[in-house]
RNA sequence: GGGCGACUAGCUCAGUUGGUUAGAGCGUUCGCUUCACACGCGAAAGGUCACAGGUUCGAAUCCUGUGUCGCCCACCA
């Protein structure tokens, strides 16, 4: 027996010597495996593309668990035999990159990124990004994650630009991406657009300011907002409501603070005519709905408040800022007796997600991707959509999530999404930051170009704006594989034995709740349009890591937990259990030192459930005939090889890691090494040596079945069983049955 | 306002889609330097499975309703 097994397990020392030797070996890629002879090069594909971290900073618990989750997957199907692709990357992250990155350097040298300029802060972020990434390519190393490191990619590197580029240009010209003018979400701290999914909503106490626009209009509105009624251009009230019938069509003209406005009466289902006086202020610039209601009725739409959130208007007004401008209309409306009540009441607002800034509705000129025209896909294999066929992008979203398409782990994930689906909206694309990837229409005068490369010719400037840093990673699951070089639009086939040909589409997508809109869905989008295909055949959903208390982890509250630090202090081996045994899909997770420690235990207790063994077996003949009881427990551990086998098919995985924990600490070190001892103790020869064979094939099985779980631990016992293999690419125990 | 979910031991959670006596980790109590392991061993206490109905031979599990908590989406000016 090896020394080593007399000291307790020590994954410090143990873990990074294994990974390395694991790196070496080159079995992390699947073409390795298959010239080393442990892969037949026929045999079925299995691929994960990784969730790329963002360049932002350093791994946390969330990331570690998707680490925990893939990696158990991958090792486990690498072990069954199948050309098994784990593929690498990470995310420019374009918006949380640039704020991160402008707010040390504010810091640091009190300069923003007008001070520097483009050209300037694309460097400093790019040697941000280079940073974060190398310390995140450690962090996710020291989880012991297989990842083929060889085909790692990056969002914003030359391919990936290509490939957005092109998808670019395609949508373009199926008329899916057009411009126009909308009312955007417009956060005038980040001084960009932001799309409806990076909105929080806060509840705020606000005041419901009800008065007359003048002395002899006839009708009182109410609003939050006065400063913005000098861009109002109507009235709208409901059609059926008897009070205001008489007033629809007449148009009124008066100076309202200075500004001269004009104002129709409209009648318009929108509005409620139980909500103030039942009847709405319609401001077209700068409100989602009023906007809407100006489409309907054909109603001019001035701006009035500019990006900076300041008054563009004449008179007193004139570069305000929207705070202080409201107060001045307040005050204006009192003196002029037009003022008729002021109450209290609590509304949301909505403000940015990584800024925090006020949301500003502004009409400006956007990128957008039409969600519902209808165009055909030129090749389709997504259920329930022919090709050739009308279609629209929310179509292929909405199809692609049954039971012959995309299935979702938890399965009421699924109600969720198909809820998001239907209440979609054309999704903006563009914004307003310089860190990403560059809009790829250039103009020139009146002429516009939309290419994969610059046109031609002199006098033409690219579009400023960049797009939005997830329609980059919505092509994630084909863009890391070689699209489009290696994809055939014509047949829609890849190129033979291209990595797009052999792992496309990908098995699971792994990845947390909380961007299934973001992201999920985007894939889905993307690759149907691309690909006119399934980006992958499974989502596999994991709720948030939180803390002992429930608490989300947060810098601000000073409770997050470091991977590195519970990984150098419990080895990853035992971070992996706690984040896996238990851990059901969808459902958030409270982890705790506690629970890391209860695993790390474990580790120990598997390491001297093998020293035991491997001193007891010196001398044993691994072809002893099994007695009669023997026989019986070898069976057993096939029936739980078996079950695990199972849970691992259908992403149970939570449950697999529990059985095989409590096999071996409550069956296999309780009860039958405890047998063991008297077995060798005793006399009769022939059940000393049954026991001895079987105990060591137990041990060589259990080893192999843990080993998705604890990859560390079990490598390292398993040198004293084979060193000529590692165990990575020794054969499940066990067939998928069925 | 719309949608989704949770409620099981002191705490954190499982319970593999209806099947003996409902499980685990941590914690608690008692006893152990027992020849694999004190990162351990042996024992013990602790649950009306939120509540009320219903379906069933049988319900933590399925149905209906109630309560409490949480999350997501939308947003009324």
């Amino acid at each position: 027996m090896d020394e080593k097994f007399l000291k307790p397990y020590d994954p410090q020392s143990t873990e990074p010597r294994i990974y390395s030797e694991w790196e070496k070996s080159g079995f992390f890629n699947p073409d390795t495996c298959v010239e080393g002879g442990h892969t037949a090069p026929d045999a079925a594909p299995y691929s994960i593309i990784l969730p790329p971290p963002n360049v932002t900073g350093r791994l946390h618990m969330g990331h570690a668990l998707m680490l925990a989750i893939e990696d158990t997957l991958i090792r486990y199907k690498r072990m069954q035999g199948l050309r098994t692709l784990w593929l690498p990357g990470t995310d420019h992250a374009a918006i949380a990159t640039q704020s991160v990155v402008e707010k040390q350097i504010q810091k640091a040298e009190g300069k923003s990124r007008h001070d520097l300029g483009r050209e300037e802060l694309l460097k400093r972020i790019g040697e941000f990004a280079k940073e974060s990434h190398d310390t995140i390519v450690n962090q996710v190393k020291t989880m012991g994650a297989s990842l083929d490191w060889s085909r790692e990619v990056f969002t914003l590197d030359e391919e990936r630009s290509y490939a957005v580029r092109t998808m670019f240009k395609n949508m373009y010209e199926a008329g899916l991406i057009y411009r126009g003018h909308r009312i955007v979400n417009w956060d005038p701290k980040g001084q960009t657009t932001i799309s409806d999914d990076e909105i929080v909503h806060e509840e705020r106490k606000a005041k419901l300011y009800t008065f007359r626009y003048a002395k002899d209009f006839p009708i009182a509105i109410s609003t939050t907002r006065p400063e913005t009624k000098v861009g109002d251009t109507a009235v709208a009230v409901h059609p059926d409501d008897p009070r205001y019938k008489e007033y629809v069509g007449e148009e009124y003209s008066f100076t309202f603070c200075d500004v001269p406005v004009s104002v129709k009466i409209v009648a318009d289902p929108e509005v409620d005519p139980a909500f103030g006086t039942g009847a709405l202020g319609v401001t077209p610039a700068h409100s989602q709905t009023d906007w809407e209601i100006a489409d309907r009725h054909d109603l001019p739409r001035p701006q009035v408040i500019n990006e900076y959130a300041k008054m563009t208007v004449e008179g007193r007004l004139n570069n305000k800022k929207t705070t202080e401008a409201r107060d001045m209309v307040v005050e204006w409306l009192a003196e002029e007796g037009l003022l008729e009540k002021e109450e209290e009441i609590s509304q949301n607002i909505s403000t940015a997600e990584r800024t925090g800034g006020i949301i500003e509705p502004l009409p400006k000129l956007q990128w957008f991707i039409a969600v519902n025209k209808p165009f055909a896909l030129r090749h389709s294999k997504i259920p329930g959509i022919q090709a050739g066929e009308d279609t629209s992008l929310r179509d292929i979203m909405h199809k692609a999530v049954s039971p012959e398409g995309i299935t979702v782990m938890p399965e009421h994930a699924e109600k969720t999404y198909f809820h998001w689906v239907e209440n979609l909206r054309d999704w903006c694309i563009s914004r307003q930051i310089w860190y990403g990837h560059r809009i790829p229409v250039w103009y020139r005068g009146e002429e516009m170009y939309v290419g994969v490369e610059a046109p031609e010719g002199e006098g033409w400037e690219q579009d400023s704006d960049t797009l939005d840093t997830w329609f980059s990673s919505g092509l994630w699951t084909f863009s890391t594989m070689g699209w489009p070089k290696a994809w055939n639009d014509q047949t829609g086939e890849a190129e033979q034995g291209s990595d797009l040909a052999i792992w496309r589409p990908t098995d699971v997508l792994e990845t947390g709740y909380d961007i299934l809109f973001f992201w999920v869905a985007r894939m889905i989008l993307m690759t149907g349009f691309a690909l006119g295909e399934l980006p992958f055949k499974r989502v596999y959903l994991h709720g948030l890591v939180r803390d002992a208390q429930g608490r989300k982890m947060s810098k601000s509250l000073g409770n997050n937990m470091d991977p590195l630090e519970v990984t150098a202090k419990y080895g990853a081996d035992a971070a992996r259990m706690a984040l896996i045994v238990g851990n059901t899909p969808g459902t958030d997770m409270r982890i705790s030192e506690d629970k890391i420690k209860g695993y790390k235990h474990f580790a120990n207790k598997l390491w001297n459930i093998a020293r035991f063994i491997f001193e007891n077996t010196e001398d044993a003949d691994v072809a002893a005939p099994l007695t009669e009881t023997d026989t019986a427990l070898r069976a057993e551990l096939d029936t739980l090889a078996t079950e695990v086998t199972q849970d691992l098919e259908a992403y149970r995985i939570y449950l697999a890691a529990e059985k095989l924990y409590h096999y071996a600490w409550d069956r296999l070190a309780a009860e039958l090494i405890e047998e063991s001892k008297s077995i060798f103790q005793g006399t009769d020869e022939a059940a000393k040596a049954s026991r001895k064979a079987v105990l060591l094939s137990i041990l060589t099985d259990l080893l192999k079945l843990l080993h998705p779980f604890m990859p560390f631990v079990t490598e390292e016992i398993w040198k004293s069983i084979d060193p000529s293999t590692p165990l990575m690419v020794t054969r499940w125990p066990a067939r998928i049955e069925g």
